[in-house]
DNA sequence: TTGGTAAGCTGGTATTACCATTTTACTTTT
DNA sequence: AAAAGTAAAATGGTAATACCAGCTTACCAA
């Protein structure tokens, strides 16, 4: 007779797993027992082992291997905001509150990364920031795509709250960007004219020098007011489109 | 034939489910096709199907009901921090890195709450500071448990980040308190002596007042004050537990 | 010692059958 | 005709078995 005794049989493996991990009867990198012999132990099918499996995999706690095993995972950050890229379903209001999120979360980040940055993190954030405005003046002379400059401007914003040592200030940045980017309200919009962009390549400029000075209370305001400037002009294209052209 | 062809067939079906979402063709509320029909339409049996399935509901993108259908759910903000409630296993260095993002957001979270709180937001921040100071000095009489406290103290900052009407903010907290709280390193140590247990119910007080009057600096930076002076206590303790007793 | 080969582990998928719950449609009752 | 009850059908959940695909191991040959 198995140990799992009522409601769906997968909720109660997974509870069963997530007890071991608790009581540290299993660490990270523990192996668990083969899909058979553990559903034998529980004394249920494949199935909805494998079901439990499944979904604590999804969740960063198990990685499986095929031939090779499941494991205990290794804690990763880097689930914290895994589960959005890909959903674009998006609401006006909800948008507001990603915007709201974001600005504060890219100033915060700016000071810390004043604060905590090495030598290394200036040079990748350098490099990001001049590919950068290089292809943004390229994408206006008609060489290039929008997607590339939106990639360097990512790298740029990423590489400062890689400097900030704190991977999960990262991975919520990390997830408020992809969020919004990703959302079909704003598909085409994000480079507007090549005044705006020159002005974003300047507020870059100015937040990197005051994060190699590291001049906390500047990045924080520097990087506060570039955001708030991308989103001025987001709400102008949004209203062109609502009451313009089509 | 299916529709299926390269690779994992659950991740297949997976980005296939993805893109019908992004594409539109699936929208909230919609019912996919029963699992024996959409299992025939993509050319796979149940078992790959039922895990992408498996893996898509546990990030919240689809929800399934027995004996009714699998449906495509509502966004839902939840999702961000779910995965971590119970994951325990966290280095020192890990912790610091929460603490850090911790008090960066509960001071933020204070700040925006007390520039758009409601009169019924104040209401319920106002009960759960007073049940959370009633169980804290009770338990000093002997009277309740630590996890009570804990629990109304929980909901006096949570019911801040509720009225700052940001849903990505509240969840990041949320996320946050969650993972450091469920850390195995500070199973008992989380309410000190009366006096520091006394000092919280004072910011509280003086966070709910500045929430109130819709003062967001002081609310800012008395919230900041009061996750340091947590940080702290908690850091001693553990300097005690590590050269001390055992 | 080195290299490769084969056996046996592992997870991944297919098939079939049956159970549990929900929905639907029909019948019965009022 | 409307309401209530009941049976049938549809759907997800589980079981059992078999086989495929990738990895690990051990053993053998050079």
């Amino acid at each position: 007779m198995g140990i799992v005794k009522k409601s769906s049989s997968s909720e109660q493996i997974i509870d069963y797993i997530l007890k071991k991990i608790e009581d540290q009867e299993w660490k990270s990198g523990d192996r668990l027992p083969s899909e058979r012999e553990f559903a034998q132990q529980l004394g249920v099918s494949r199935i909805p082992l494998r079901e439990a499996i499944c979904a604590l995999s999804t969740m960063g706690i198990l990685s499986v291997k095929q031939g090779g095993g499941t494991f205990i995972e290794e804690y990763n950050p880097e689930y914290l905001g895994k589960n959005f890229k890909t959903y674009t379903l998006l609401s006006k209001s909800l948008i507001d509150e990603i915007f709201e999120a974001r600005i504060i979360l890219e100033a915060e980040v700016a000071k810390l990364a004043a604060r905590n940055r090495k030598d290394d993190d200036l040079k990748g954030i350098r490099q990001a920031m001049r590919r950068h405005s290089k292809t943004a003046l390229m994408f206006f002379d008609g060489i290039g795509t929008k997607q590339e400059v939106l990639l360097d401007d990512n790298d740029f914003h990423m590489g400062i709250a890689a400097a900030t040592h704190n991977s999960f200030l990262y991975q919520m940045l990390d997830t408020v960007r992809s969020v919004g980017q990703n959302s079909h309200l704003y598909d085409d919009k994000y480079v507007m004219n090549r005044e705006e962009y020159k002005e974003a390549i300047q507020f870059h400029e100015k937040i990197y020098q005051a994060i190699a000075e590291q001049k906390e209370d500047i990045a924080f305001s520097v990087m506060e007011n570039h955001i708030k400037t991308i989103r001025s002009s987001l709400d102008v294209e949004r209203m062109k489109k609502e009451f313009g052209e089509e």
